[in-house]
DNA sequence: CCACTAAATGAATGGCATTCATTTTTATTA
DNA sequence: TAATAAAAATGAATGCCATTCATTTAGTGG
């Protein structure tokens, strides 16, 4: 109850008693702006508000509002689930990461052309969730100069399938052009059959192209692996 | 010589005797601009200034930026290769697709997540291009059900990759926290030594990225095509 | 005790997309 | 053909946004 202090009361200017900022709270109101607003709301003055604080203060702590994402992107990167990698099998491994990486940054997705490119130098939990699924990689098996060419494989396959969790229902509607695209507009139709058949609403289509794109990578990489090469992971 | 006209003498308000603008002008000069400047210098401002024109005026022909952006996806769209699949073999039309579809968007990674999103009605020349994929997977005997979640699949694996080609070359380096990332740092050595060993500059390694992760779609999606299999798995 | 630094305020600044009133020209229609 | 509507331009706002700067106040290290 007496957390929202005064919100009318005008702070006098000049360093405060106790801090009242700092990385950590800038980070969960970012997050919590975000919820409530979307990616649109995230303004360093709707920061500043929610923090009751004037916008310039947050300068003293971050040094842009590409700062504020990446944040917010460490700390997402920590809820990504890395923990079968160190008991399961591979592919049971590499499927659990992959959804729950996939399902995190579904709902964050203005930030995926930002980690994409992002150096992961100083960003830790992001380091510890690749090494984490390094030791999973070797573990099973895999030679050590491929398993990065293979978690950014799977990694660029995760991300573009967060951006299609947003797609609109509707995306495949081929309008007035229905005539001349007949080949596609009947396969469209057919998937959406498919998908109700199922009883699935909506968004599971999203859900139906990364299961198959997932399986499908899973199957062909151990395939790769298996031949001669160090042996089928498992 | 006599292409940019009188810059310096102002035109008076009013209609000119002959139109200025154009859907079809006004995305060529974004096109030109984005090529010179990239995506941060793609603004309303600059646009008006390239064609010799008042900001104002592109409200006549388009709605907004957004606008502006589809009128270039849409020509790009336009360039990505699908003659292929009318004649390759699957796998071969399938790669030949994926890699021109990732390099021309690879320039373009701020269109993707637009495009990741946007529906595809009224684009003709991106309703084409599913067209000319969709026929090209029915002739290989796909079932018309799966065509489209394959094809998602795919793309979301493309949109990804895109995105990589833009991460700068160390941004895999672990910096000060390498010693608590000993896998991880390992491996990232290894393929850079591998990359090199290959005779292959920097940007090579998002390109083996990219074909290890398609070779394995390409092999893991045929897999799941097999007679016996009906389709991929649940 | 004093200088320095940290952390806040509040008032600019400049860039940006977009809108609106106005003007001029072309196209339509009665 | 005359009147009117619609199209296409200008130029002056508008409002939002990230960021900077001068200023104020409060702890901190020598």
């Amino acid at each position: 109850m007496a957390e929202p202090q005064d919100r009318a009361v005008r702070r006098r200017a000049g360093r405060p008693p106790r801090a009242l900022l700092g990385t950590d709270k800038i980070t969960r109101a970012a997050l919590k702006l975000v919820e409530l607003e979307g990616y649109r709301g995230l303004t360093m003055a709707a920061l500043a508000r929610r923090l009751n604080v004037a916008p310039s203060a947050l300068y003293n702590h971050v040094r842009s509002k590409q700062d504020v994402l990446l944040l917010v992107e460490e700390d997402l990167m920590g809820r990504v689930e890395v923990s079968g990698f160190a008991t399961d099998p591979w592919p049971d491994a590499v499927r659990a990461w992959a959804w729950s990486y996939r399902n995190v940054f579904a709902r964050h997705a203005p930030l995926i052309p930002v980690i994409a490119v992002l150096p992961v130098t100083d960003a830790p939990r992001t380091l510890m969730m690749y090494e984490a699924v390094t030791t999973g990689f070797a573990r099973a098996g895999w030679p050590e100069d491929q398993i990065v060419d293979a978690i950014v494989a799977l990694e660029s396959f995760i991300f573009g399938s967060a951006l299609d969790v947003g797609a609109p229902a509707d995306i495949f509607d081929t309008g007035t052009l229905a005539a001349q695209t007949p080949s596609f507009t009947a396969a469209v139709r057919r998937r959406a059959a498919a998908a109700q058949d199922n009883g699935a609403p909506g968004a599971a289509e999203s859900d139906r192209a990364f299961a198959l794109g997932l399986e499908a990578l899973l199957a062909g990489l151990s395939a790769g692996l298996a031949p001669g090469s160090a042996g089928a992971p498992g």
